[in-house]
DNA sequence: CTGAAAGCGCTTACAG
DNA sequence: CTGAAAGCGCTTACAG
């Protein structure tokens, strides 16, 4: 237990002023001269006075924190590169505010709702961020019935009262269908994410909706749950197909990584025989071979952005939506024409 | 703001008792009859009475949270699989026991050091964590100085107060060494993490040791930072030499991703031509072609395991040190005998 | 411009 | 077994 620390009883006596006095000084109010304001910041530092937190937050009922709860299978969470850049951007906004960042993981969705009621309950947070939003997401109703502020990553399907910020990724899938196209490429698929999250079906969507303006069929599409080894079994099922696909577009990086590993060991060359693009830029598919063409999104932003529209939120302000700059294509070397110009998979070795 | 919501004193009116017997009852403290304490507690739930975690952590001066702050360049957190698995542990001690964890994310050692003393001088923490310990960790001084219950991740060099949670890399390394040797690889090099960090020169250690008792030259080290960049150019200035590897040993996942990735981008084919092994038992690892060979750790339980013994010792024990199970050796693809059974290496296409 | 006092919502000796 | 009161360390009307 950390040693006895001076309260701004010590300072006010030292200063020779009341503790309300001392609170105003502090907080740079009005209606305190000049001179004794000094003085009291002087008696302050010469103490080495830390105004407690925790008196603060009983006073003014806040937390000075904002909550932030992932709910995620322990098996996916660790090969998504969103979250820890994610967060990186929301600390960069918080630490100079004076705001923490309290940190919930929890295995599934329940656990999940249970999560965000306990850290309103508890009061350990002023604001919760809103994020992997899925269809009905019962987590909107849920703050909205907690009253407590929130910020959502993209628009919730249903009404919602709280800010939304926003990265188009149907941008980014179209851009890379469109390349697939422009290379050539006739049998497109797709590794989607599960439907009952938002950016799972919506990058279906966009890949769907993308694949129609080529005049392509857009049949082959298979839904995961964003597992690295999701991946790998969608490739395989795609690949024995008969009408296989030549190029396939996959919803996040490490589910392209291990189908392209997948593709790989049966023989296939990516991406001569199989194009093969991601979702998210991850580091580490820049430096696999073939490196990986992606769909890089800028989750620190993301999250630099989020947190300051949360914190404007607390304080009382209607932040608004915001739209951040789309995600980008980034074509690298997974990606290149079909072997037959006709587009009709060539494939040897299987 | 969250709505009106009952107090003690609210439920001590409806019990018809003091708000002092509120709290006994709540807190299980002897002294309050069974039946008395059946109706506050009655009277409890039926006003929904949600006791304030802000006002009992100023009357017992405690937070009822942990602290962890992780620095690492944004560029490299991205595709570090440990801090992910190491919190999900966490979380899973600290949620039963109705503690939090409150994160700081922060870009280098300075801000780091400052963001102890925050978390500390704030009392947003009972505890934090100490994790990738270096040389001459400042970290130890400085929760000594202020006086904080603290658990490191390993033995720090110097004289250390606080318990360790320490789970051996070193055999897993030596396992490493000894399988390539069993392969027939003679050329063996390491590609190593930065030497102030202690588990960076621990596993480097670890090499030279076990290269040392199979008799063999143990030269071939290149430091890095742990990037997956780093692993590349590594690999680079490994292959360009005159006694150039047959077999590298990395000492992160993410770099031995991007050194494989540099080997095949350079015409090489692994395993044939040059083995790679890692560290970390990243899930994306399991899924390259070739699966990475790798020492697994259980960053999982490691955070578990370390969340509980700070939990302890804040608790006023005195927990004393843990060693978990060694890392082990996993052999996946990515390790096979060199090509010409001498252990020279034979090169092709570059 | 400044002081004295009440209040935030708990816990915890101290009395009975 | 129970009550009344002080205390945790701040903030904030309310008076002067």
């Amino acid at each position: 237990m950390p040693a006895e620390r001076p309260t701004i009883a010590d300072v006010a006596q030292r200063a020779g002023v009341s503790k309300g006095l001392v609170s105003f000084a502090l907080n740079d109010k009005p209606g305190v001269s000049p001179q004794t304001r000094d003085r009291i910041l002087e008696a302050a530092r010469d103490l080495g006075w830390q105004p407690s937190l925790r008196a603060r937050a009983l006073s003014v009922n806040r937390a000075f924190a904002l909550g932030l709860v992932i709910s995620r299978d322990p098996e996916i969470i660790t090969g998504d590169p969103f979250y820890p850049s994610f967060i990186a951007g929301v600390e960069r906004e918080l630490a100079p505010a004076g705001q923490a960042l309290v940190l919930s993981v929890v295995p599934d969705e329940e656990a999940e709702l249970a999560a965000y009621r306990k850290l309103v309950a508890d009061r350990r947070v002023d604001g919760v961020f809103i994020t992997d939003l899925r269809h009905d997401d019962a987590r909107i109703e849920l703050a909205r019935e907690l009253n407590v502020p929130a910020v959502t990553l993209g628009h919730p399907e249903t009404p919602s009262p709280f800010p939304a910020v926003s990265m188009d990724d149907r941008a980014g899938i179209e851009a890379a269908v469109d390349h697939l196209v422009g290379l050539g490429h006739r049998h497109i698929a797709h590794v989607a994410g599960p439907a009952r999250m938002l950016h799972g079906s919506r990058r279906r969507r966009a890949f769907e909706d993308a694949m129609a303006r080529a005049g392509l069929p857009a049949g082959l599409v298979v839904e995961t749950e964003f597992r690295a080894a999701d991946g790998a079994h969608a490739t395989r099922d795609l690949l024995s197909r008969p009408d296989g696909p030549t190029a396939i577009v996959f919803a996040n990086d490490p589910m392209a990584i291990a189908g392209l590993g997948y593709a790989q060991r049966s023989g296939l060359r990516v991406p001569d025989q199989l194009s093969v693009t991601g979702f998210d830029g991850s580091d580490v598919g820049e430096h696999i071979f073939p490196a990986l063409s992606t769909v890089a999104t800028d989750a620190v932003s993301w999250g630099a952005v989020a947190a300051r529209v949360l914190l404007r939120s607390i304080a009382g302000e209607e932040p608004g939506d915001t739209d951040l700059p789309p995600a980008r294509f980034v074509p690298r070397e997974s990606t290149a024409p079909p072997t037959d110009p006709t587009g009709t998979p060539t494939r040897t070795g299987r």
